[in-house]
DNA sequence: GCGCTGTGATACCCGGTCGGTATCGTAGGA
DNA sequence: TCCTACGATACCGACCGGGTATCACAGCGC
């Protein structure tokens, strides 16, 4: 009746992603002849037609595009599981070694937030280990999603808690970070109307799920390289208050009156609170109900 | 590397259900020896020890009971992988037919809510067709997770909302429900400690995943059988205001003071907003607003 | 203590199917 | 019109998933 392997989705997901049953079949690292006849055993099964053999290459229906998404959080979701069992069988089950959590976080955002988190959590009777795994712009959500991470420190809106449970933790204004000589920094606040209209200073582009999209502002990949060509005079970076801590002298900063405050959460995969994680979590949650 | 077949999923939940091979393979369809052997694989697989064999049975380790969950999890999302595949290509591929959406509601709860929200969008220019699933009392959280409905009317505290995403609809007050005779029922208001300690009213118990807790109260499995008991003078109930659509003339209704209100809320997977789904959620969310 | 019963593991066999190689059909493009 | 690029088809071998028969062993009753 159903059915639907693991295996039979990586293939699919190879063909949609790259529609292109030669480069998927070598993605997947066989040939392309059993990967077509995968494919088709695939829509058979479904009864349904995924892809759309057009001349020259290869297009998703309306099913295939349903099945991409699905298929990605599925394959999600069994890569997860093995890694979290081979965390829970690996290191605990053969030493009493304690349970060891790993919390995703921005880099530099929200510094002093996780340094008390970590002490408070650390002074704990019975805490885990933490590891702290340092992300991207955006990857928290999917190692929760792909069991690489069991928690994660979010910004909202940068991030989306779609899909997880979490607790508010604190919440922050943003600033505009200028070039310390530039004519706006001398403002006692600004909006964003005021800096997003600045010939000389086009805002920076963060890649979104890889791909950059177009404008005249620099690309950029990390904060540091935003802090330097801030620093150069060549962009504007909006940064909520705790990103502050790292600012340097060429730059400054100026409350910004309409930009979207910044919510800092903890979150977790739904259904997943293990006793440690709840420590975590109860210890996160008292420092920002006590500040 | 990792993989984790979906089959292997299915057949270690199966073992982990029953804690036995024998009654597992049976109620997968096939023989023992086979079960065991890839239960076996999957172990060596993952290098972890997920059952204990014990004398006469088996046991959960850690990592076994984590691999329950996240198996659990994993296989919920490929049905629901399949069946909103077919769902997607079945019908409205073929024909130009409209899209339906499967709405799951809890019986007989939130009644007049759901007739506005059916009304309201089928008064929407391109409202697809609204299919409504009554659910028991918790289903609809399992629903939206196995793919068999897209989208519900769930009723905190009572559901969980955690791993969907979610609109507040509307907050109810509770009451209590009591035979119309009976003493407390000449009460203005009611707490919760006042019903809790009648000895001749023991709460009833709903199943919990099919299994009712121990106590002295009658075991119910549907909103009628409760409301014939209040009505027998033999329990009593606790339910939101909305539930008062369907009171008996044996039944007398009297505000809780201290019960938790009860938040209605329209919820559907993370990340699924399809164009129909997004107007249905639009519509419910501005008929809340404009109440 | 002996055999019985119930449980999971092992041994062995068979057939399906998964993946590889070779080849075809066909639609664009020069 | 040929060539090229791409997916489909044909065929084959090897692996593995599943079945049957049987073993190993722990309780339990006599």
């Amino acid at each position: 009746m159903d059915a639907l392997e693991t295996r039979e989705l990586r293939y699919f997901v190879a063909v949609a992603e790259e529609l292109h049953f030669g480069r998927a079949a070598e993605r997947l690292g066989m040939a392309q002849p059993p990967l077509s006849r995968a494919v088709q055993q695939l829509e058979r099964r479904l009864g349904v037609s995924l892809l759309e053999r057009n001349r020259r290459g290869v297009a998703l229906t309306d099913a295939g595009t349903v099945l991409l998404h699905e298929g990605r959080a599925t394959l999600d979701a069994a890569t997860a599981a093995a890694r979290r069992t081979r965390r829970a069988g690996g290191a605990d089950n053969l030493s009493g070694e304690r349970t060891r959590l790993v919390l995703a976080v921005k880099t530099a955002a929200a510094h002093e937030l996780l340094q008390k988190l970590l002490d408070a959590y650390a002074a704990e009777p019975d805490a885990a280990e933490v590891e702290v795994l340092q992300c991207g712009m955006c990857d928290q959500e999917a190692r929760l999603r792909d069991g690489s991470a069991d928690v994660a420190l979010m910004h909202v809106p940068f991030n989306s808690l779609a899909g997880f449970d979490s607790e508010e933790l604190m919440t922050e204004n943003q600033f505009a970070i200028l070039p310390a000589g530039h004519p706006l920094a001398a403002r006692k606040t600004l909006s964003l109307a005021d800096i997003s209209n600045v010939p000389d200073l086009p805002p920076a582009r963060w890649p979104r799920h890889g791909i950059y999209a177009p404008g005249p502002g620099p690309e950029i990949r990390d904060q540091t390289q935003l802090a330097q060509l801030v620093a150069l005079g060549r962009t504007v970076a909006i940064v909520p208050d705790s990103a502050r801590a790292w600012l340097w002298s060429a730059h400054a900063a100026v409350p910004l009156t309409n930009a979207p405050p910044v919510v800092t959460h903890i979150a977790w995969p739904a259904h997943s609170r293990s006793p440690a994680l709840a420590g975590l979590i109860r210890t996160a949650v008292q420092l920002a109900s006590s500040r």
